[in-house]
DNA sequence: GCATTAGTCGTTTTT
DNA sequence: CGACTAATGC
């Protein structure tokens, strides 16, 4: 392995120089073809033993890692080994000398698959390399070339990245320093146009003019130049300009952009389906310096479910056009899921039109059929889950491998209810990240304006914050001040404390905050950054403001507190705390205890278990209707590529559920099942019937059964094949006692005694509460008890109302 | 300036 | 139904 040099300057020497190519001062050709040793190289057979990392990979995964002169494209299905692919890839570029770390861009769209990737290239290579420092995701990688030439994009150096309040905030004051009404043009919408445009690459001149009519009647594009002269006034940047200003600086800045065509000899893409038209440009203008790029994108065009983020499939679908000469390689053979599973998703899959086309398959076992169980209503899918999951418990399944997966967060609460009052441990994925809660954000702007005076929209946010009797009309004199004279906020604050422009109240509080904050900078150079939060916290009165709170999530957000200064002490300084912060949103969720998983779809690509449930499989839940209207038959597709996703989560077993009635909205409205579940391949799957009395929601099923309004099914061609699956005694028997039963749905009878004893029998025996205590739960707070059965108590909540909940999850207070 | 109440509106979400 | 926002009253 050779040595890895300076990272600056930018031009790296190239590796293997004893072989007389590359003598020191040549810049290296970045093409494809390289120096003569190096194609001599590449062209050497790798015996097993010099790579015995290759012998590891079926022979797809190989032809992927070892292509690596000009551009590839590898269609890495569910579960194929995409991961081992790239990161052998890397692994396999250094290995045989071709460069350095240095030289290699590896650009992923999360964190965690940054981590990942970082984690296991260097158990490959060794501790001996030193990271691989362009490896990251878009925007962390954005940041990394901005901050070296943000001269060139009207920044300074040390600009800051705004999270989404700040952009909020600061769009609102563009809206009305436009002399527009905030309410007839909220600033989320205009938000939402932005974005968009950033996604797509489109700074302010660029925007199309009939999309820039579309906001406050045609201001659109002013709205957004002024936002972004805001940005540049404040030396920020928000998370599009990530993206797009370094587009816009290599796009006027051929020099610059030469500079990193000459560093980036080999550039990897995770997830390339996901990729938004702003991306897309990036990546082709790096690419651009050769003929024949080293560019290998690695993704799945049936996993693309970000379309209504800016992500373009066609990215992906276009690869070969944009890519001449590409090599496409497939990765079809699953490891994750049994023949069953993927079948079924495989299949499902084929509806779609516009897709690349690749079949995943196994050599594994057939396993279980995917089960279908059509409900009444949501509590009952609730209840059949949650009693399904005891019983995998019983023998001996794990709850980490189980998951429950919606199409919407709605479809979260009678989970979680019916979970909470059986006792069943579960944890959400993908609910407010770590940083993007209230205390989190306020904790850390504090932090901010003490490392940095001039962060004004950070300032705001806290500078009442508790509250400290300075309302909008003080702050807006700040502020006037401020603009005035072209000073930050902070400054403004400083020198208005000085006159009598505030009432006396605003005026002295004002003056207080801003002495704190001068000792607080004071201190910051002689105390250690996780004391100093401590201190802050603390005199500002913040962790007062909380300890006063007696809502029920006012205990957590000071646990989050504490949790957020343990993390700091991951850090050397504030500095490397904060810039750390602003470009991970999210935090190691540590994995606490044996429990369920719920989570959306979308949350779920990535991830797998043993066990997965399917929830809601309805028309207008999903596909979600709104996806429909908007986007008709591409949202369609996309939504079946989420069911695809979905299934495909699942290693050993899969069990789809559909209700009849589902209440959302506080309405109960009835529905019918997916147009999705009709087309599940009927030899894979398997109906099973609800264990209630009239659970099956059968009556429409196969669009045969009271008319699917959404066009023939499959199953309408081949009647005795549906016959054969469908026409279970269970059915048959439900169909019977429906037909009797009249046009009315039956009643739901009460909750089913059995699971409830069961449940209460294999939990603990006698509840140590008593009649009339006051308890505590994390979810619905204060309460007082009603009723004890077992352990199982009924509580009349402060807040929520009354709930039969398992003891083990209040506490006394 | 702040707390309480009426009104609105309701996918998916990294960075 | 219930979370979040805007408007009203103290």
């Amino acid at each position: 392995m050779p040595i890895e040099p300076q990272d600056d300057p930018p031009f790296d020497l190239p590796p293997n120089t004893e072989s007389g190519a590359g003598t020191p001062g040549q810049a290296a050709p970045a093409h494809a073809q390289g120096s003569i040793s190096q194609r001599a190289l590449a062209k050497r057979p790798m015996s097993s033993s010099a790579a015995p990392y290759l012998d590891a990979l079926n022979p797809e995964q190989r032809a992927a890692v070892e292509a690596l002169e000009g551009p590839v494209l590898v269609l890495a299905g569910a579960g194929t080994g995409k991961t081992r692919v790239l990161t052998t890839r890397i692994a396999h570029i250094l290995e045989t000398g071709r460069a350095y770390p240095s030289q290699i861009l590896a650009v992923t769209f999360t964190n965690k698959a940054a981590r990942e990737m970082k984690e296991r290239v260097e158990r490959f290579v060794g501790g001996s390399v030193e990271g691989m420092p362009w490896l990251g995701t878009f925007h962390s990688i954005g940041v990394k070339i901005l901050r070296r030439h943000a001269e060139l994009v009207g920044l300074k150096q040390g600009f800051t990245i705004l999270d989404v309040d700040d952009q909020l905030r600061l769009m609102k004051q563009v809206i009305e320093a436009e002399g527009l009404d905030k309410d007839r043009w909220p600033a989320r919408q205009l938000a939402a146009y932005i974005d968009s445009w950033k996604n797509r690459g489109l700074t302010p001149e660029k925007v199309p003019a009939g999309e820039a009519h579309a906001f406050a009647g045609g201001k659109g594009r002013e709205l957004y130049a002024a936002y972004q002269r805001r940005l540049k006034e404040l030396n920020a940047a928000d998370f599009g300009d990530l993206l797009l200003e370094s587009l816009r600086l290599f796009m006027e800045n051929p020099d610059i952009l030469a500079q990193y065509h000459n560093r980036f000899r080999y550039i990897l893409v995770d997830e390339y389906q996901d990729t938004n038209v702003a991306q897309y440009l990036w990546l082709r203008l790096l690419a651009q310096g050769s003929e024949k790029p080293n560019i290998c994108c690695v993704g799945d065009d049936d996993q693309s479910i970000y379309g209504w983020r800016g992500a373009e499939v066609d990215n992906i679908l276009r690869f070969e056009q944009d890519f001449p000469g590409a090599t496409v390689i497939r990765l079809e053979r699953n490891y994750r899921s049994t023949a069953h599973i993927l079948a079924t998703a495989s299949h499902l899959i084929t509806a779609n039109e516009n897709r690349l086309g690749k079949t995943l398959f196994t050599d594994g076992a057939a396993g279980n059929k995917v089960t279908v169980t059509g409900l009444w209503d949501d509590e009952e899918e609730a209840r059949t889950i949650a009693s399904n999951i005891e019983a995998l418990s019983k023998q001996g399944h794990r709850l980490n491998e189980i998951a429950i997966l919606v199409r919407a967060s709605f479809q979260m609460r009678v989970l979680e209810d019916r979970f909470i009052t059986t006792g069943l441990p579960y944890r959400v994925i993908g609910g407010p990240r770590f940083y993007e809660r209230a205390e989190i954000k306020d904790a850390i702007a504090y932090l901010e304006v003490t490392a940095n005076p001039a962060n004004d929209l950070k300032f705001e946010r806290i500078i009442n914050v508790p509250k400290r009797g300075l309302g909008d009309t003080s702050v807006k004199r700040v502020r006037e001040l401020a603009r005035a004279s072209e000073i930050p906020l902070f400054a403004a604050a400083q020198s208005i404390i000085e006159t009598e422009e505030l009432s006396g109240k605003a005026r002295r509080s004002l003056s207080d905050l801003v002495r704190q904050f001068e000792r607080w900078r004071a201190s910051a150079a002689t105390m250690p950054h996780t004391e100093l939060a401590e201190l802050i916290l603390d005199e500002s009165g913040y962790t007062q403001m909380w300890q006063a709170d007696k809502s029920p999530q006012a205990q957590s957000r000071l646990e989050n507190l504490k949790e957020l200064v343990r993390f700091m002490h991951e850090f050397d300084t504030l500095q490397g705390f904060l810039e750390h912060v602003s470009l991970v949103m999210d935090i190691d969720n540590a994995s606490d205890g044996d429990r369920v998983s719920i989570m959306t779809l979308h949350a779920a690509k990535g991830l797998e278990f043993d066990t997965v449930f399917l929830t809601g499989w309805e028309e207008g839940v999903f596909p979600s209707q709104r996806t429909l209207d908007e986007s008709g038959q591409a949202g369609l597709e996309e939504e079946r590529r989420l069911a695809y996703v979905g299934i495909t989560r699942a290693k050993v077993s899969a069990h789809i559920s559909f209700t009849q009635n589902r209440r959302n909205r506080g309405l109960y409205q009835s529905a019918i099942p997916s147009r999705f579940v009709d087309e599940l391949p009927e030899a894979h799957v398997e109906v099973v019937e609800a264990k209630t009395p009239f659970g099956g929601a059968y009556q429409n099923f196969g669009g045969r059964f009271g008319g699917n309004p959404y066009g023939a099914s499959r199953f309408d061609e081949a009647p005795a094949a549906f016959q054969s699956s469908y026409a279970t005694p269970g059915w048959q028997r439900a169909q019977k006692q429906w037909q009797s039963d009249s046009t009315t749905p039956p009643r739901r009878r009460a909750a089913p005694r059995t699971i409830e004893g069961e449940l209460v029998a294999s939990s603990t025996s006698e509840s140590s509460f008593e009649m009339g205590e006051r308890v505590f739960h994390q979810k619905f707070g204060y309460g007082r008890i009603s009723e004890i059965d077992g352990n199982k108590l009924t509580i009349d909540f402060e807040k929520s109302g009354r709930k039969r909940v398992v003891d083990s999850f209040v506490e006394r207070h």
